[in-house]
DNA sequence: AAGCGCTTTGAAAAGGTTTTCACCTGTGCT
DNA sequence: AGCACAGGTGAAAACCTTTTCAAAGCGCTT
């Protein structure tokens, strides 16, 4: 077993409360017993347990993270993004994923409960009403890009209606005017923002949407391949893609390619995260980056205000930051000849 | 504040041992008993508090992660692997990232100390003498692609140099005669692994290494992208080339479009790993397939049997997993025009 | 009828820390 | 000289659970 409190005290001839006011700066202690409380706590390698700490109902030093899954650059570059926000302030991460109903959320909230100071939650598929769940918890939530409305919920969220309403304008700029959209899972708050972006821009270009190129995909390699396939088919097809986000994208590059269309000549595609990896596809793709690094570390900064400031907080706080278009080679203007 | 077990025996009319004994199992009730305890903890909607029972010398629910950094495809299927076999045996991950110096090691692990009952670590540039510093540590340890050598620590590592050989092996069996290699960084084991595999298959080939064609990279597209450059430079180039990493091969094909160079027509590219995008890359790329599902699988089986069997350990487990060659788009026998 | 063993139950200790409360010892003031 | 006061210190309570130990109740055997 290592070293307690309890032996640092008995090594440097003082009280318990001593060595815990030494080592924790809480209050007044003679130079003297200072000094040999210090040596005896490095001598003995001391390392307060958390365990007690927290069974005092102190800080558990861990955030929580939930996130709906795992998979892909995004969620690697968020986590990374979170850590390094947390590690700054002394917290760890405890994540927790696999999550998308609403039960589900709820048992790993429980499982999270006194384990963490506060909870980080990616969730777009999860309605207000159901998010509502999470509401009993005593500890801070801080929301990302997830609908959180009439919750008393700090929220970040990406422009998505602003970066997809971004996208479509390039597009129509370049003069494409039969532009698809492979929209996100329906009911994802982000994928019905990002449809409206796409749609709002059309209507001000005083085009009205062909629902026949409104296909509804997921945020996978796999599901935008699937979905592109059946577009590429016809001759009667649109000359711009707008993907639900990279890797989509990704998957219906690859299926044009088998369709015999070529990237950008015969068909423009652009993507959404702006992962770093797409400026290495080929050809490099258009997109809206996220700063994911950024919304980590205002994420982290939120809930770590709410874990000092207590339970009586302030108003919710509703961040959204913008997200910046990335005009690469895999759209340009339509071709004449199809 | 939520509900203690002192709540739960108040409400049931029971002592707080019992109800310790009917919520653990641990010992006879009586039935009635048990029922007024169960709906009492039902009504009051009693958890335990998991610190408190980690005082007790009990268990923390928790693996503790210790990653160099958790940026790429890799990282997030590798946690999304060790997730999921976390969580099917009750226990959450505590993750810590971006440690790369022995030291960084050390006060990761002082500050995971007592909050995990184990470790996963992956730090495949970490010496067997430098890890030798995690040795101190109380909870068991495991290593993915790590060398282990000499310590009593349980190690699941892929086939590196297998993987390398057989890449090669494709190669030469394609035609190639002028095979270049961008090898992962210096000092780390898994890099020279495949170093040496990719020596040994041209050595049976009867072929010498050329030097200028053994470049040194990361395991990221822009290191891939920057150390391929030189190497198209000149006339005098290989006809494939095997890469670090995946992400190292997708830099690579970057830098050769950008030579004029076509792949696989004028240059096979391989890369390591086996990544889902690289199906969708284009060309899709041939490259060797890391379990990584049944890497982490493995590793979180074998952490929980250590915790489980307690200090008194038999010998150190050192199991090696198979990679698979998976051979696309992105290698073909060597153009006779150059 | 008395003792024995079994089942069921409660009291209490232990685990490591923080914090409150009380105490003690000088020092400066009236 | 007496007293208030401040600084410095230790004892003990509190946090919540598990587990050991002891006791009580009960049926059964001799």
């Amino acid at each position: 077993m290592s070293a307690t409190i309890r032996d640092v005290a008995h090594r440097a001839g003082v009280s318990i409360s001593t060595v815990s006011r030494v080592l924790n700066d809480t209050a007044r202690v003679s130079h003297t017993k200072r000094k040999r409380v210090l040596e005896a706590a490095e001598a003995l390698g001391y390392a307060p347990n958390p365990a007690a700490r927290t069974l005092l109902g102190k800080q558990t030093s861990s955030l929580g993270v939930l996130l709906p899954f795992v998979s892909g650059e995004f969620f690697s570059e968020l986590l990374h993004s979170l850590d390094t926000a947390a590690q700054e302030a002394g917290y760890f991460l405890l994540i927790s994923t696999s999550h998308r109903l609403r039960d589900e959320f709820r048992a790993a909230r429980m499982m999270l409960e006194k384990r963490v100071d506060g909870l980080i939650v990616m969730a777009p598929e999860l309605r207000p009403r159901e998010a509502q769940v999470l509401a009993s918890a005593s500890e801070p939530i801080v929301f990302i890009n997830t609908d959180a409305e009439g919750l008393p919920f700090d929220t970040v969220n990406f422009d998505n209606y602003g970066g997809s309403y971004a996208l479509t304008q390039h597009l129509l700029d370049l003069g494409h005017r039969d532009i698809g959209i492979i929209r996100g899972p329906s009911g994802a708050k982000d994928a019905d923002q990002r449809l409206e972006g796409y749609r709002a821009a059309l209507a001000e270009a005083g085009l009205t949407p062909r629902t026949d190129w409104m296909v509804t995909g997921e945020y996978t390699l796999e599901a935008g391949y699937a979905v592109a396939q059946p577009l590429f088919a016809t001759a009667d097809r649109p000359t711009a893609l707008l993907c639900a986000n990279d890797y989509c994208a990704a998957g219906a590059i690859h299926a044009a390619h088998e369709a015999g269309l070529r990237v950008p000549e015969h068909l423009s595609v652009v993507g959404f995260d702006g992962l770093p990896s797409t400026l290495y596809t080929q050809p490099p793709l258009t997109t809206a980056r996220v700063p994911i690094d950024e919304v980590g570390k205002i994420a982290v900064a939120l809930l770590l205000d709410r874990i000092m400031d207590g339970p009586i907080g302030h108003e919710p706080v509703r961040r959204v930051v913008p997200v910046e278009v990335l005009v690469r080679a895999s759209t340009a203007p339509p071709s004449k000849y199809l």
